[in-house]
DNA sequence: GTCTATACCGGGATAGAC
DNA sequence: GTCTATCCCGGTATAGAC
């Protein structure tokens, strides 16, 4: 910023920044019609580019599909660490927060919601992918759990591993209700129910 | 049954019997890749029909989406009615029947969850119906909260409009995270978990 | 690195014979 | 009611010029 003529972007740091641009629209595109149901053409357009000139950046379009995950991926592990970072405790509060948040960008969560369901088949592009996530979400919340319940402030008769997929579970699904029909389902609310009758059950 | 010589079938009923068949093809079709992954001549293939002679009977690709969807209503309706229906009480304990019933239907469980996820778009084929399907359901666990609180089984704390679609999104949550990755989620035991967890929720 | 042009495939729907 | 043949669209990917 304070260099004197312009700040040198080096060709690799052009073509990343335009590939960033690509993989934004893509990822607001396959939030409504999902990975199948959008057109290479339509994501290239509104970036402001020809259809070959996008697979020219991603070779196909699975590899677009790969790389809007890796950076959503990124966008919320920055989010988780930020919201249940610091200590390594347990958060409740954070769960109603978590929802306020996902609410204010309904495209992300879409997103999330349809690519899981794509994914469902084992041979489908981003399986492995999900189920990986999944699966460190639910270590990540049971050992928060697990460390809590060694210091007393949950109960033992707790599974971590059960409860941890619970959690998510009731999560995406409120999210889903949410999604579905936004004016009947108060996500804020529902979240805010859900995390106090969370912390009754989780000290007993 | 025991008619002399062949149970006289109509035309009509011949015509409602193929097209049963073709609907419970389509059903397990689309259950792997979705309604937009399916493509109209494997499901009349796998039916020993063409793809012209299938779209006779249903018009349209999604008049057979429509067929299947409300084939698989039919079905689950009838269930629920086995399930909680005598009493109009709560029948916690049922919840993991109904979880190790579709554990033993995985395409009825996966089509299900592909076509919400593909029906989230207002304009979509199906929007409409799992929009309403929703309300219906979380209506009729609503109702029966509301009554067990009258009679004093469940805690008057409770919002029975809020833990109704908690109830439904936890229950679709695990069921998607088991879809997803059965080797890791264990449905049955995971539905067991909650519904212990909810009774106490219920009762304080 | 982006374009134009095009090859090529798959899918849904229609026409019309039987 | 089912078939064959065909139309036509939309989509991905490739070739090749600039």
């Amino acid at each position: 910023m304070n260099q004197r003529t312009q700040p040198p972007l080096s060709r690799k740091q052009r073509a990343e920044q335009r590939k960033a641009e690509i993989v934004a629209v893509a990822t607001e595109l396959f939030a409504r019609g999902g990975y199948r149901g959008t057109a290479l053409a339509d994501v290239a357009a509104r970036a402001g580019i020809t259809q070959p000139g996008l697979l020219h950046h991603f070779g196909s379009k699975e590899g677009l599909l790969l790389a809007v995950i890796e950076q959503r991926d990124a966008d919320s592990e920055a989010y988780a660490m930020e919201v249940l970072g610091q200590d390594a405790g347990l958060r409740l509060p954070s769960i109603p927060d978590f929802a306020r948040r996902n609410r204010g960008k309904p495209g992300l969560a879409k997103l999330f919601t349809v690519l899981v369901a794509e994914s469902l088949e084992p041979d489908s592009p981003g399986h492995e992918h999900f189920v990986e996530r999944y699966r460190a979400l639910r270590a990540i919340v049971a050992a928060m759990i697990a460390s809590a319940q060694k210091d007393g402030r949950v109960r033992a008769g707790i599974d971590p591993k059960l409860k941890a997929a619970e959690i998510l579970a009731t999560l995406d699904g409120l999210q889903t209700q949410w999604l579905l029909d936004p004016d009947e389902v108060d996500i804020a609310r529902s979240a805010e129910a859900y995390a106090q009758i969370l912390e009754r059950d989780l000290r007993g």
